[in-house]
DNA sequence: CTAAAACGTTCCATATATCGAACAGTCGCG
DNA sequence: CGCGACTGTTCGATATATGGAACGTTTTAG
């Protein structure tokens, strides 16, 4: 079973919770979920559906991701991860398809994990936001070591590196691709 | 019910599963779990616990929110959002809980919205990217307008208020806590 | 100090997610 | 041709996650 990862998940959802200033009862109603099945939850005594999170994740206005992060640290359920193969997660956190096009993605780096990122379209800038951990991160000409909090940016027109540390990172990487036409920009 | 996100789920879980060339019934047995769950899980027509979810990671070799991204995007199930009593919509992408602790949010404002918030804890530093559309925002002493992949920084020690223009904004708020003992920043 | 309301927990009934087996279709081989 | 091994699907039985009503405890009224 995987009761230890639960109960984590259990305690970060109690956390989110109190955070909000919410009863138990109170979220259990609003998220309309019975008592009983919340509080086994946070307790970690539950597998929980993914219904249940759903709407926990909506009451709480937080993202799917931001829920079960807890989840994502833990390894595994109980088997060793071949975390050699894929130890950076990249999720897309929103598009703007404004003038300039703006992406945002969310990565996880493992400890240890090293991502190489192919060169953009020149003029493409990205701008790295350190959230937890410890991450050096950028290309050639810039190139730094971030603490949680701090931001680089650097051209992406260029190869470009990430690489975490014995705790991991977790970073927020903005993306701002040049506008083709407009010069808006004063 | 949910039926629709939850088939989202299941065609990405059958991309993965494929681009790795399993076959639904080696994927199902190596994961420890029935062909019959796996099947109707493809088919969207599941309602998974976070156990089998787990377990589909674990053996794809992906992390969990790599897995459940498609997830994440869906910012409710099916419900509409109750958008209507506020035109500010605010989700916590992520929460960093290192030294200093992180924030950060996505905001999303419709037109001509505005928010005003309380100020945080003195020391507390905020830091808006726009990622689409066009925003005021700042504190007394810094403010600005912003333009798609501009970012401000301000103090947010003090009340600091957003306001969206007719296009509405999505901006990316990234919250640093002044930590309370430590300056291990050398 | 008592009464009422709220808190979170625990119990049992029910809904349902999972399992295991049987199923129709496809491919390779003798 | 027919057989065997495989694909993914559908079906009943079982395990279990959820819901609703109790519970003991704490907080708010009165």
């Amino acid at each position: 079973m995987n009761g230890r990862a639960y109960s984590a998940l259990g305690a970060h959802l109690k956390t989110l919770r109190e955070a909000r200033g919410l009863t138990l009862s109170r979220l259990a109603a609003d998220a309309g979920l019975a008592k009983s099945s919340l509080s086994r939850l946070e307790r970690g005594d539950a597998n929980p559906t993914l219904d249940t999170l759903w709407r926990l994740a909506r009451e709480l206005d937080v993202t799917f991701s931001a829920l079960t992060a807890p989840i994502a640290k833990t390894t595994s359920v109980d088997a060793p991860l071949p975390a050699a193969t894929d130890d950076v997660a990249l999720t897309l956190v929103e598009r703007g398809m404004g003038a300039p096009a703006v992406d945002v993605y969310l990565m996880h780096l493992m400890p240890g994990a090293v991502r190489d990122a192919e060169p953009h379209t020149p003029g493409t800038e990205e701008s790295v936001q350190l959230i937890a951990g410890s991450v050096s991160v950028g290309s050639q000409k810039t190139s730094g070591t971030l603490a949680p909090g701090e931001r680089l940016t650097f051209d992406a027109g260029q190869a470009h590196r990430y690489v975490a540390y014995d705790d991991g990172a977790t970073l927020l990487v903005t993306i701002v691709y040049p506008h083709r036409h407009e010069e808006g920009d004063s």
